[in-house]
RNA sequence: GACCCGUUCGUCUAGUGGUUAGGACACCGCCCUUUCACGGCGGUAACACGGGUUCGAGUCCCGUACGGGUCGCCA
């Protein structure tokens, strides 16, 4: 098996946060590369000096980090093929442009430096997206002017060089892609359209070019284009916002790409081992984060009780919740996992288990309140606990309950609700029983009479 | 405007000439349950349109419409 080893890279630029389409191509590189035993190169594209920022640079970063997509080369980490940062690789480029002068193929234009662009058909066979040819000369001649909304007579040849030295992106991108050996270009479906540009640059240097797979891209929900103020757009606010990594790798995932079969839930394990290219869409997809947010609900719920735990605790400490103790706290946590989409949903879950400082739902409460007999109900229910004394145990609150209910005649099922609703503030939320005993036989108590007082 | 890509339930998708067009999210109903959730069962809901080719078309061809992309000394 002397199969060239397949090396894909993700070239990001430095000039804002990680984007969400960003993100889903550098998912499919990195894939690819593990599926296929390769290597998964990062390379920032900072040639234009003016935009980039340092921040820029460690969001991209600590979003890949976070995501898991770990790089095999790249800044920071080295490899046979830096260096990784496009600003440093003048050089590099000056050397590539000089085998185009040589060639008679670079012309110096107002400064700037052009490449000529050679008059034939060339076709781009795309595993994702098909063949398709052009001719770069004969449709470069003309551009469309948006201001004067019509087509213009134009210069063909690419400008590869700006006037103060600094190189343009098409070229930089071949010359790294073709030094780098790169074998596979994965990248969004908004560079088809360039891609005879890269082919005939890749010529010129007398080299194969890689092969490319174009993606399709993810739209709003409504079908318009993603941009960066767009609900789910930065890989920034899955970081916050309570998700899982591996959920938000799952859904990308899924966006574009099939295992075309009916599972929908991968682990990353799954998803190295399932992707392929022959699985990736032609057509573009829509967002949908309620979706996603279910889909971190399923990640969340295949989690140890101690991963869930150590996951949602500091949350829980953001948040300022004082648990009695390490071993309660778990057990507030296990008892809300199931029930949880996002991690930051977990503090106003347990909050009432451990705080007197807790939001109330007026309309349960009044809801509980109106019902008939609910003061009897809860009197009795309240007399019953009171009597517990030291046995503050799951099933003793369980028989004081159903005994109340029966000491009135009651189904137990129609005390539940006004209990919920006196002691937790809320309508509805995790196991009641358990959480009355998590809460404290004082607390509870507390609770019950706050609320008769206001019947 | 030219060129390129695309079009299956609201959304993500399976489907590669013969299917009651399948699954998932969302939504609705029922069941389970002390509530909610989970789970289970069921329901509403799609082949953009028009022509071909074929015994037969969601699947192949052409056109139209719609959506997206490219046409930068941005990447």
């Amino acid at each position: 098996m002397s199969e060239t080893q397949v090396r894909v890279r993700f070239a990001p630029s430095p000039t804002g946060m990680l984007h969400i389409g960003g993100a889903r191509t550098a998912l499919y590189n990195w894939l690819y590369a593990r599926h296929m035993g390769g290597t998964f190169v990062l390379r920032v594209e900072d040639t234009d000096e003016a935009r980039n920022t340092p921040e820029a640079r460690e969001a991209i970063f600590s979003g890949l980090r976070w995501l898991g997509l770990d790089w095999d080369e790249g800044p920071d980490k080295g490899g046979d093929f830096g260096p990784y940062f496009q600003s440093e690789r003048k050089d590099i480029y000056a050397q590539y442009l000089k085998k185009l002068e040589d060639a008679g193929l670079a012309y110096e234009d107002e400064g700037a430096v052009r490449f000529r662009v050679p008059d034939k058909p060339i076709t781009v066979d795309d595993v994702v997206c098909g063949s398709q040819t052009v001719n770069l000369a004969e449709q470069g001649s003309r551009k469309w002017d948006p201001e004067q909304k019509k087509e213009v007579e134009a210069n063909p040849d690419l400008v590869i060089r700006r006037p103060d030295g600094t190189y343009i992106f098409h070229f930089a991108n071949v010359v790294d892609d073709l030094t780098m050996g790169i074998t596979h270009v994965i990248r969004g479906e908004d560079h088809l359209s360039n891609t005879p540009k890269h082919m005939a640059l890749f010529e010129a240097f007398g080299a194969t070019p890689p092969r490319f797979v174009h993606i399709p891209l993810n739209l709003n929900a409504d079908g318009s284009k993603m941009s960066k103020r767009d609900q789910g757009a930065a890989v920034a606010e899955y970081m916050n916002g309570g998700f899982l990594p591996q959920a938000v790798c799952n859904y990308i995932a899924l966006l574009g790409w099939s295992s075309k079969d009916d599972q929908e839930i991968f682990t990353m394990a799954e998803l190295k081992e399932r992707f392929t290219l022959e699985g990736v869409n032609r057509s573009n997809s829509r967002f949908d984060f309620s979706k996603c947010v279910w889909m971190n609900a399923e990640h969340l719920r295949r989690l140890t009780p101690g991963g869930f735990a150590e996951l949602a605790i500091p949350y829980v400490e953001k948040a300022g919740i004082q648990a009695e103790s390490e071993e309660r706290l778990h057990d507030a946590l296990a008892l809300v996992q199931e029930r949880t989409q996002l991690l930051t949903e977990v503090p106003e879950k347990i909050g009432y288990i451990f705080s007197d400082d807790y939001p109330k739902d007026e309309a349960a409460l009044s809801k509980a309140a109106g019902r008939d007999g609910v003061k009897e109900a809860v009197t009795a229910m309240r007399d019953f606990l009171a009597k517990l004394e030291d046995a503050w145990t799951g099933e003793a609150i369980h028989d004081a309950i159903f005994e109340a209910a029966s000491s009135l005649g009651l189904k137990p099922g129609a005390l539940m609700f006004p209990c919920r609703a006196a002691t937790t503030g809320q309508a509805s939320g995790a196991e009641l029983m358990p959480v009355l005993e998590l809460m404290g036989q004082k607390r509870v108590l507390q609770r019950l009479d706050a609320f008769l007082a206001t019947l």
